[in-house]
DNA sequence: CGCGGAGTTGACCGAAATCAACGTGTGTGG
DNA sequence: CCACACACGTTGATTTCGGTCAACTCCGCG
């Protein structure tokens, strides 16, 4: 369990590569105190609750979402092992979004004012939840510019580039296969798509050879370049805008101790 | 000069009525010695600007958008006078966004480092700040809500009630009657539309006598609970996720002083 | 006086939603 | 073990929404 804990920051703290942290102790015990868990399916929170407390995920998926009157779902974020969500809602609005489980997860679930505390306490939470929120917000705003102005393949394409690079910062993604524990309408609520666009979005990009679907989810991305093309992305900069900073929070040396 | 740098600040603080605040006097020495000034087009920050300082706005209209490589641009925000924009990019990836103004504007530019000192060292800046940032993300997340799912008609019904609140909130919107600096190509980029459909769009609510619109932009709103539907919201909670909370900073009372 | 930008309107087109039918795999209860 | 339900993906037919194009008006302005 404590390994589990532990793997979450340190992972964030040595950008992928576990090492044995100094200051990592008291945020690590906060974060077992209020250790929970969740099955697929199961709501963190939901919009309008008035209690929205900081998650910090420490395994599995989460999907942040918003809906509609009529039931129609958005999915504005997810969520992966290590990123910290702050509801962002306050005391009169309630919460501004839903928090769900896909997969099992294991989480913190940590009161505002305690939270507010241990971010006093260690400047390296305030720093590393900082990270965490610009990363996310940055992934959003390219979202949304597709979501207004790109179409279906271009979303895909976005989406899925997106994805492996997020993953490929925690270690689940090699040589551009991973899996991500969703169907397609839930693909579909992501880059606000019909499934039946997403099925036929995907077949047209298996079809031409960018990318091949294993069902439930196995991507794996063959040619990023065109991908890319499609995405009408940078590389590399998404690359550096889709995953948290963490410099600031490796040793510096003079010399890349790790190249 | 004074008088303009103290109002946005104090805005803020006082949630619309200027005060004279005790704690704002080094702020506004901060924001008075970095400030500027802009006219409308001109771009304070583009995608990419590896120094991408914070900005607060003081006077004046800014949009915040991204673009695709084709030229189409998606605004993900305006900012209004009182707003704090922390572009949140990396040292690595460069800012994520373009910031233009839309009208004259004055601002303060300040490089993070001192602003981070300056948040330090003031507590109601950084409680601000998080306001700010908070409803910004809050509105946000509406937005996407419904360019992801959202009909053209919602989507424009939203962002008039929107701005309606905002603008309310500074007291730029008397009765449901206010003007937004842009034209219909302008309001298309923030929904996610053509300017020929906001015409129709527009064209189609006041037929309806749900708003009046006059030419560049004077907008009343007739019948805000008919649009709140269309919009699909609810009209209280959209008013409190709109502006940033201010309770916090304002004198606590036993019973509402202003009320 | 002509020019250009903005708004308006109509005609047409294309992308994606919707509807519907069907296949497949999985689990479940008889 | 089989029958059945059910969720999911796939594919085709049809519809709807909104984009694009083009023509025209209405300014404000040099």
């Amino acid at each position: 369990m404590l390994e589990t804990v532990n793997h979450a920051i340190e992972m964030r703290k040595a950008g992928g590569r576990p090492q044995s942290g100094s200051f990592s102790g008291p945020i690590e015990r906060l974060l077992i105190a209020n250790a929970k868990t969740a099955r697929p399916g199961q709501f963190l929170l939901m919009e309008g609750d008035v209690d929205h407390p900081v998650f910090c995920l420490l395994r599995g998926w989460l999907s942040l979402s918003k809906s509609l009157p009529d039931g129609e779902t958005q999915i504005m974020d997810f969520a992966i092992q290590g990123d910290i969500i702050e509801p962002s809602g306050t005391a009169r609005s309630g919460a501004p979004i839903n928090i769900e489980a896909l997969t099992d997860v294991s989480f913190a679930m940590i009161s505002v004012p305690a939270w507010e505390d241990a971010k006093r306490q260690w400047r390296d939470l305030d720093r590393i939840s900082g990270s965490i929120r610009m990363a996310a917000q940055a992934r959003t705003a390219n979202r949304m510019l597709r979501l207004g102005r790109g179409k279906a393949t271009m979303r895909v394409a976005h989406a899925l580039l997106e994805l492996n690079f997020r993953l490929q910062a925690i270690g689940q993604s090699k040589d551009g296969k991973f899996h991500i524990p969703m169907n397609q309408r839930i693909l579909g609520e992501f880059t606000g798509l019909s499934s039946v666009h997403v099925c036929r979005t995907l077949s047209r990009l298996a079809t031409a050879g960018l990318v091949r679907v294993r069902e439930q989810m196995d991507i794996e991305i063959l040619d990023s370049g065109q991908l890319a093309q499609m995405a009408g992305v940078d590389l590399p900069t998404l690359q550096c805008e889709c995953s948290p900073e963490t410099d600031h929070l490796r040793p510096r040396y003079p010399y890349p101790a790790y190249a």
